[in-house]
DNA sequence: TACAACGATGATAGCGCTATCATGGTAGCG
DNA sequence: CGCTACCATGATAGCGCTATCATCGTTGTA
């Protein structure tokens, strides 16, 4: 009885055809049928139409994950971000997907929540996909990571700051960002000038820009000073800013946000609380989103590229998988000053 | 000459170790190895830690790519929504995310741009990685797609909004929700109400949301308006909306935008314009995002609780993939009046 | 003490595809 | 007309892993 089934080893994965039964009923070889989908070009065109139609006919799906293994390689990009609910990274990765995609590529979607040990797992994991390249955000990995990047023989992309990347890296100078926002600061006229952020200690890019920040006004001869709030950036966070720098600091004149989320929780708040802005308090943002320059008074900031960052970055991925070799190895997008009235 | 290479066919992927050389370190045989990874529970505990130890001394990276193909199943899921730019998406994202994360489950994310096609070949794409279950965002489909989805035997799910799904559905009524919205503003006494949309034929959820305001305003005896704007939603195309309403609909007493960031650019614009709201004019939205409660005064919407219907979303189809019965196969989130100021 | 039950491990055979080399046919060339 | 060059196609052999069945002790129970 148990016999009577002849092929009981039989164990097909599911009730896909497989690329054989399309060479089958298209009467070619199947490595002929993979030929028609991958390199089209190297197939008779009546041949390759024969298989089309025969895939078509059967609603055949390419079984990617046998392709992969037998290839050694796959059409998958990941993707390491530290958190999806900053609008920032959002945009960045939009810029990578719209250019992978229509190059062809799968993204893997990681999120490391600013642990760097959860970004060493995640980059095993994708490894371990055989993706074909990895996109990081930030420079900043344990070195078990590090050395994880640097030796596994793909590109791998290190995206918004500037620095000692493992291989390619487009992005921009936080400290300078931040420095120039100080500066801009100070040629207002503002000399009581507070730096608001939140949770740098994860968010060492706002740390950067702090630094930066610090360096001019000590070259300016004043004495930097810091709120660190402990929740991420947000609307919220923000009017809780301003509050606190009201309270800590009553003769501030501006304060300077880590980012716009904080800055515009602010100045909303401080409508709200009837303040003048900046009458009473200027302040400014980094980033250039969209809400800054639709609140009233237009919110100054530092415009940065991020859809471009994540286009730029795709297209060297791109063009070093592609197999040119890539002249820059590291690309500055800048920044600007975008001024509004908050100043 | 060419001969001298005995093994000529050599073709290894990569020069990453293999189970079978941590299997030979450890002194066990492949199998053995492959348990203790997956399946430690069935291997003697002496014998596990040989193993993880060579693994450890090689840096063993597992393939991914050849565990799928062998099992014929991987740990993806494939996660497709209709845009990036939307918050709304975002959120549901963050919500299936962190859940599937926490379950092993590693998650594809694509992106249709709002057409179906698109979406087509997405599933056709993610069915190729053998991806466990797939999410998508909406009800509508090819009849192709459609079809796919019902046959590819995994959980489907179908997530936003509630009606004839393939499989499992997590959403809201969204019809439901342009009603209550409605009542809400005749209920106010306002009797002039025009509907703000952005790309109706794409966002057919909003669609359906007018749907459900018109039935309303026609029951109440009142003729609805409808004003669509190019452009999707965003403060900006919000703000071309308040203006093309006061041009074309000047006796209007109240806006019912398709979303906040709509329904928020137009409130900003208002206060930039000097209008009184809700003295001049009522300004309603949906979604219930933090902007709208941040900008004075709040604005009214409607609250959806996106990241609880990722949450949902991925519980029940990791429900599914264990192996449990999934008793309901509809789950309606719900929705509610978020009452500000602004009406 | 015999035998079923179980726990730990191994041998074998693929998963569905593509890299590699091989083959037969046709065109180009002196 | 013989030769190389190239094009279209096929045969073979894996990619690295796991499902399946098999094996061999060790226990527990009648």
């Amino acid at each position: 009885m148990s016999k009577s089934n002849g092929r009981a080893r039989q164990r097909r994965g599911s009730d896909q055809p497989t690329l054989a039964e399309v060479a089958e009923l298209a009467g070619v070889s199947p490595i002929t049928a993979s030929r028609a989908l991958n390199t089209p070009e190297r197939v008779n065109d009546a041949t390759r139409q024969r298989v089309l139609d025969a895939m078509d006919h059967l609603g055949y799906v390419p079984n990617l994950v046998a392709g992969s293994l037998a290839s050694a390689r796959s059409k998958f990009i990941a993707v390491i971000v530290p958190s999806l609910a900053n609008a920032v990274f959002i945009e960045v990765i939009k810029g990578l997907q719209s250019t992978f995609e229509s190059a062809g590529y799968q993204i893997l979607l990681g999120n490391t929540d600013y642990d760097v040990e959860r970004e060493h797992q995640l980059v095993r994991t994708f490894l371990g996909w055989s993706c074909s390249a990895l996109v990081t955000a930030g420079l900043r990995h344990t070195p078990a990571c590090r050395e994880l990047l640097a030796g596994c023989d793909r590109p791998v992309m290190e995206v918004m700051e500037l620095g000692e990347a493992v291989d390619l890296n487009v992005g921009l100078d936080h400290h300078a960002a931040g420095g120039r926002m100080a500066s801009h600061l100070l040629e207002r006229g503002y000399r009581h000038v507070v730096y608001v952020g939140a949770r740098m200690a994860d968010d060492y890019r706002a740390r950067m820009r702090y630094e930066g920040h610090c360096k001019v006004l000590e070259t300016a001869g004043l004495e930097p000073s810091l709120i660190e709030l402990e929740r991420l950036g947000s609307l919220e966070a923000g009017a809780q800013g301003l509050d606190q720098v009201r309270n800590d600091h009553p003769d501030t004149e501006a304060i300077h946000f880590a980012n716009d989320d904080l800055a515009t929780g602010a100045l909303l708040h401080a409508q709200r609380l009837g303040l003048r802005v900046p009458g009473d308090i200027a302040i400014a943002g980094f980033n250039g989103l969209s809400l800054g320059q639709h609140v009233t008074p237009r919110l100054t900031t530092i415009q940065s590229p991020r859809e471009t960052i994540g286009r730029i970055a795709a297209g060297e991925v791109i063009k070093r998988l592609a197999g040119s070799r890539v002249n820059r190895r590291r690309h500055d997008v800048g920044f600007h000053l975008l001024e509004g009235e908050s100043t």
